[in-house]
RNA sequence: GGGCGGGUGGCGAAGAGGCUAACGCUGUGGUCUGCAAAAUCACCAUUCACCGGUUCGAAUCCGGUCCCGCCCUCCA
């Protein structure tokens, strides 16, 4: 498979160090608030990078790191009076519910600066020892000029940048570009010790330091933002390479940004969405398709239309996986036949997976390998409508393309709903239950409001009729699919009566919908469904 | 100013020398249906920012022009 490579400017075929292993380092965040949706953005893509190389058969060694020592984190401490360290952990915390919600998969190591200072502190004096780096009052400084490969990453020469120095000039520094790698710490500000006095470590040499503990020297795949090429990556290699004479990482991958209105999304511009908020309105499912849906290298812009639309065409695939499983529930696969119409029909399912594949192997490819999934989905869902519900090959091929169609959304990380919010649910179907109760009485049907109450007795749930209407007293949990079960049973009797009580049944399926469940008739029965795809 | 990456239908987005320019959203028409929804079938870019060039052949390669974003300062 081919990876596009930042360092070299083109795609490059993927060899590992070890062929069937892979170690990969993401840059994480600066802990010192929740995660918005720009840093959302490497996230699902490593993630999907990682569960990709997994599928592959790779054993995969993912480290994602924390700053957790950082002038942003020392600032906003100081402003909400509390120790850095204390703040950098909370938001940690946070982090990880974050991302836990979000489907990420947890790293082998979450390695934060904090517990690597003995290591950091031993890096440094190494680049000293070798003339890599020089110290002046208490600060200790990354002589750019030693290490003849650096701007390598960036596309820039050194000249260049001493000349266009752009940046302040620090009498202390031997060059402007020279960068710090030990801080000396001013008063009120968290230390460590070490030769050079009381201080704490630069921005760089965390990521230098961290990963080579935890991958080797050399590693394979570096990950981040592409506001990270310059200076961050640029001078991680220049740290780890001076210091171990050795090619510090093969591949790089840089992730493009999140726009709003063309414009980067970010901290500084305050133009940001916190993720949390986002999950509060659409699902992880909807928030990974969107991210994955575009090339994870190109720019991505972000309104509130654009989750929608993700969602009615996530929609759409997981609308598939529904079909597919009320059409073999409870069925298992016998025998292995599959022949005539159910043959030709697997086989275009397996041919539109090897497109699939293809498509990931060159460079993570999610938005053509999606429009691969779509063709899938179609092709099922037709397949679905004019099946032979009594041959058993056409069973097992459905069966067959069903294991295929899912495996493939699960490397995507989009086909992970689960139904949380069925307590909440229940308690609105209740509602709806005392609604057709109330309505029952008012037109004096007694006979099915007593069965309303019976029904729910049985749950465990009472009634109590009062002047201004009916409450429900109960305890534990109730199942959602019985209570839509028997709301469904309820519409289709209406349906069936007589004077063909339809006002009656649209009453029950709007009110549902309004709930939040779905029902759609079909030659086969009623279907229903969570609105919230 | 320097470095990097872009400009493809109403919108989003693949395609990087040669099949009808994927796929999704939106829209239109048909089937199904008490209605709705879903599903299904069909239609929706003679053209890929602009101008030249290379080639039998270019959205894709080369040169120029015009726009846009990112980085060069903390940012994913």
């Amino acid at each position: 498979m081919r990876v596009y490579n930042t360092l070299s400017g083109k795609k490059e075929e993927l060899k590992t160090l070890n062929p069937h292993k892979v170690g990969i380092y993401v840059c994480g965040p600066t802990t010192y608030n929740y995660i918005h949706l720009g840093n959302a953005r490497p996230l699902v893509v490593f993630d999907t990078v990682r569960r990709y190389l997994e599928y592959k058969g790779y054993e995969v060694n993912y480290v994602l790191n924390f700053t957790d020592v950082d002038d942003k984190i020392i600032n906003r401490a100081r402003q909400e009076g509390q120790e850095a360290i204390e703040l950098a952990a909370h938001y940690i915390d946070e982090y990880f519910q974050d991302a836990d919600a979000l489907n990420i998969k947890r790293a082998q190591v979450h390695p934060r600066v904090s517990q690597h200072i003995p290591e950091i502190i031993e890096a440094v004096e190494g680049l000293i020892d070798k003339g890599f780096a020089y110290e002046t009052e208490g600060d200790v400084y990354f002589r750019v000029k030693a290490f003849k490969d650096y701007g390598k990453l960036s596309g820039r020469s050194l000249d260049e940048m001493l000349a266009g120095a752009r940046v302040e000039i620090d009498e202390r520094k031997e060059e402007a570009v020279d960068f710090a790698l030990w801080k000396a710490a001013k008063e009120g500000e968290p230390f460590w010790e070490s030769p050079w006095g009381q201080g704490r470590p630069g921005w760089h040499i965390e990521c230098s330091v961290m990963s080579i503990k935890y991958l080797g020297e050399t590693f394979d795949i570096h990950g981040g933002g592409s506001d990270l090429i310059f200076p961050h990556h640029e001078n991680e290699i220049a740290q780890a390479e001076a210091l171990s004479g050795k090619t510090f990482v093969n591949y790089w991958m840089h992730n493009g940004f999140i726009t709003v209105n063309n414009e980067k999304m970010s901290k500084s511009l305050g133009n940001f969405f916190i993720l949390r908020d986002i999950l509060e309105k659409y699902s992880a499912d909807v928030v990974r398709f969107y991210l994955i849906a575009t090339h994870y290298r190109s720019p991505l812009d972000f309104d509130d239309g654009k989750l929608e639309e993700a969602r009615k065409a996530l929609g759409r695939l997981q609308n598939t996986l529904l079909l597919a499983d009320e059409y073999t529930r409870g069925y298992i696969e016998e025998s292995q036949e599959v022949e005539g119409k159910g043959l030709l029909f697997l086989n275009s399912v397996i041919e539109l997976e090897n497109k699939f594949v293809q498509a990931m192997d060159d460079d993570f490819n999610t938005a053509k390998a999606i429009g691969f999934l779509f063709e899938m989905s179609h092709n099922i869902n037709a397949f679905l409508a004019e099946v032979d519900r009594d041959s058993v090959s056409e069973r097992n091929a459905v069966l067959r393309a069903m294991k295929v169609f899912s495996s493939l959304g699960d490397i995507l990380g989009i086909f992970m709903e689960k139904t949380k919010n069925e307590e909440e649910m229940a308690e609105k179907i209740l509602e709806i239950f005392a609604g057709v109760r109330q309505l029952a009485r008012k037109e004096k049907e007694f006979q099915l409001a007593d069965e309303i109450r019976e029904f729910l007795n049985d749950l465990e749930v009472t009634i109590e009729d009062t002047a201004n209407g009916s409450r429900f007293r109960y305890s534990g949990n109730i199942e959602l699919p019985i209570l839509v079960e028997k709301l469904i049973e309820l519409r289709s009797r209406f349906k069936k009566e007589k004077k063909k009580n339809y006002d009656r049944a649209d009453f029950l399926r709007d009110t549902l919908q309004a709930g939040g469940i779905i029902l759609e008739d079909t030659r086969e029965g009623v279907r229903w469904k969570l609105a919230d795809a």
